[in-house]
DNA sequence: TTGGTCAAGTGGTCAGACCAATTTAGGCCG
DNA sequence: CGGCCTAAATTGGTCTGACCACTTGACCAA
């Protein structure tokens, strides 16, 4: 057990402490007033000034307002309590809705500031794909690398990082739930023709078609995920 | 336009304004020691209470650690906090900018099909915001709530996620060294009214409105941070 | 060098007072 | 009786001055 620091707890901390404690446990309700500063510093025993530190700072933390001339009152508890949560895995079908926002962007983005260095990117993800599909494998990495670098045109890290995140989310386990049947060859092919949509949009300049194009690759590959869904008798 | 309180601050809100704007300026580095409370007192014309009280607010706002019969020393922001980043810190102009694109998006989305509900969270976030700027707090809180309720009315995890963590690099050690202009109240105020417009667009279905609005409003945030935007005079 | 003492500096707390804003009680007038 | 206005009581806001406890550094002695 290494030494406790053993600092002597200041009184406004003490004050605050107990205060608070009293709020949470509520003794004093919301929208009540608390007593008299006055009151409040006679029955604790100690001076006014350390209670009105403690109240000031219960009054930074957001846990009472103080009106002038009128009191000291309890305010409505913390808002992160109704603050939208998320937890545990990702379906599939958000994910790619998700990409679909953010992705579509970035490509429209790509049409109007893409280099030809970093297009030359995509052409040499493409090359991989077609090489995977030619041997008859499924082009994970051609495809990582398509998404990625398209990403990287927009010159930004936590849009790429976020691009990153979303795309590798593919190794969910809900995504191996259905991933079986939809990386057949053909569907692979046709992901290639979908990819080239987007090149050619971008090389022309057209942030408009580019988005699409990415909005609609994204959505077939819903599609495909949306029809080889196992459907199971209500589990 | 609602008619501003202009109720004159209490002196220890004041005094807690002008450290916190010096401590962001580096006026006083982090680990040096602030001037002894007898002289702030004296060269800020008010009494040694007052400038406590000031001095408290910041400690429980953790700017600021008090080391009885020794000073008060500027603390250094730990990002261990909320935000436990290892591979490399985000700049905050480039987080702006890919909120801008993902938030804008979702505003316009949220312009589609937001139900009355959850608009009403947003009202409650703005609520929490207008609060706090009435205490002289930054409305932190507040605004993640907002931002945060946006993105949940997409109904997608995913984004929900993307849009919180990029919204808590705020935490970023790299934002506080630029954190001096929006920590201000006038600031803050113009932040609300941002708010307010994207939520007007909203509840009106307009999506180019809220996706402009959304966007709008990070432009602004970027270049108050970026320190285009004139302080309130008295600096 | 080591250890202790001492004094100055600094935060911690207290007491009392007065001011300003709000609230409340009471009285005036309709 | 009821509404309105005024004045007193209540309550937070601030100031002054004082004393205590802790930290720090200098100085001195073993």
């Amino acid at each position: 057990m290494p030494i406790q620091a053993l600092t002597p707890r200041r009184i406004y901390r003490q004050i605050a402490e107990q205060l608070r404690g009293l709020i949470r446990a509520g003794e004093f309700a919301v929208g009540t007033r608390l007593p008299p500063e006055r009151d409040l510093a006679l029955q604790l025993g100690v001076s006014r000034p350390s209670v009105r530190e403690a109240v000031i700072a219960l009054e930074v933390e957001g846990l009472v307002e103080v009106r002038t001339g009128s009191g000291i009152y309890v305010v409505a508890l913390e808002p992160a309590a109704t603050a939208p949560r998320v937890d545990g895995l990702f379906g599939p079908f958000e994910i790619i809705r998700a990409r679909q926002l953010v992705e579509g962007e970035l490509a429209a983005l790509a049409a109007t500031q893409m280099h030809a260095a970093q297009v030359a990117g995509l052409h040499e993800a493409m090359a991989w794909m077609e090489a995977d599909v030619g041997r008859g494998v499924a082009p994970i990495r051609g495809d990582r690398l398509f998404h990625l670098h398209l990403a990287a045109a927009a010159d930004n890290a936590p849009l790429l990082r976020t691009v990153t995140e979303l795309f590798d989310e593919r190794n969910n386990p809900l995504f191996a739930l259905l991933g079986q049947h939809f990386e057949s060859i053909p569907v692979w092919r046709l992901a290639i023709l979908e990819h080239q949509a987007v090149i050619s949009a971008i090389v022309a300049g057209d942030a408009s078609a580019a988005r699409a194009a990415m909005r609609c690759h994204l959505q077939s590959s819903h599609d495909r995920f949306a029809g080889t869904w196992p459907l199971p008798a209500a589990g």
